[in-house]
DNA sequence: TGACAGGTACATG
DNA sequence: CATGTACCTGTC
């Protein structure tokens, strides 16, 4: 009993640790990444970079379920805290009253590192399709292909092909799917290349794949390679863009980190319906 | 019942 | 190159 007690001691790592413009929540909510799980009040379970970790928020204090190194190895990146967002929040134009609503709404968002590969299948999966679907065909893919829930490498899904696919319900996307996972597999489309490219050749790289258009091809761009001046525009933003910038938006102004102001934008319009 | 959802491929002018 | 349309499927 004594040994039972201790081991579990010894093997239980939490690291807490402050951090300014963050909020799970908010992050949770914010259409970037699918798999953050609410276990209670303020407290996360996050399944990402084939890891698993537990965080509770209290106001600017987290405290993860791991040590410190894993803290500064993972998820220190994972959660840019490299960015400066109070600076990004201070360079809004006070003129422009929307942006300004819309970034003081989206507070605490952060533009996460993600996987590529899940990154991909995520977005092709978003197309022309609503959130909760998506985090249900997202959390069926887990289930179906992996035994810890984890997301399914490229390899498992090229085996799968269109027909293993066709049973999570994911419609005509499953073929894209399919198609780029055998690519991916015979290294005729290299992740790593993807990674090595720049914002531009990146974009014109991700186009050429089968099932891949402007849009996913920038959320590509913004959420797994972490280009933070790619501007994905979707049904959200076009109307944003139409109903409030009809003389034209200032993207010169926000130059290096459009994704972000993107972000702030995005959200205020899909939560506010 | 039919439109809608973080679009894309494909067919036309 | 710009516009139009079909497309899987769950939800309201």
């Amino acid at each position: 009993m004594l040994y039972c007690k201790k081991r579990k001691e010894r093997d239980f790592f939490v690291y807490t640790v402050t951090i300014n413009d963050m909020d799970l929540k908010q992050i949770a909510d914010s259409g970037q990444c699918f798999r953050f799980k609410n276990l209670e009040n303020d407290k996360w379970g996050i399944k990402a970079l084939n890891k698993y970790v537990e965080i509770s928020q209290q106001n600017t204090s987290f405290t993860f379920s791991c040590d410190k190194e894993e803290f500064l190895e993972v998820w220190s990146s994972y959660f840019d805290l490299a960015t400066d967002y109070a600076a990004i929040k201070e360079s809004v134009d006070r003129q422009d009253t929307y942006l300004t609503a819309a970034m003081e709404y989206g507070a605490g968002i952060r533009l996460l590192n993600q996987d590529l590969w899940e990154i991909l299948v995520s977005f092709i999966i978003s197309q022309n399709n609503n959130i909760p679907r998506i985090k249900k065909s997202i959390e069926l893919l887990c289930e179906k292909f992996d035994p810890d829930g984890q997301f399914p490498q490229a390899p498992i899904l090229a085996e799968a092909g269109e027909e293993g696919l066709k049973e999570l319900g994911l419609g005509y996307r499953d073929k894209y799917i399919a198609a780029l996972a055998k690519v991916v597999c015979d290294g005729s489309f290299n992740l790593d290349d993807l990674k090595s490219m720049d914002y531009d050749g990146a974009h014109e790289s991700l186009m050429k794949q089968f099932g891949i258009g402007k849009k996913v091809a920038d959320c590509v761009c913004l959420f797994g390679l972490h280009h933070i001046d790619a501007f994905p525009v979707d049904t959200h933003i076009k109307k944003i863009l139409n109903e409030h910038y009809p003389y034209g938006f200032c993207y010169e102004k926000y130059k290096g980190y459009l994704g972000i102001i993107q972000q702030y934008l995005f959200f205020y319009d899909l939560k506010r319906i």
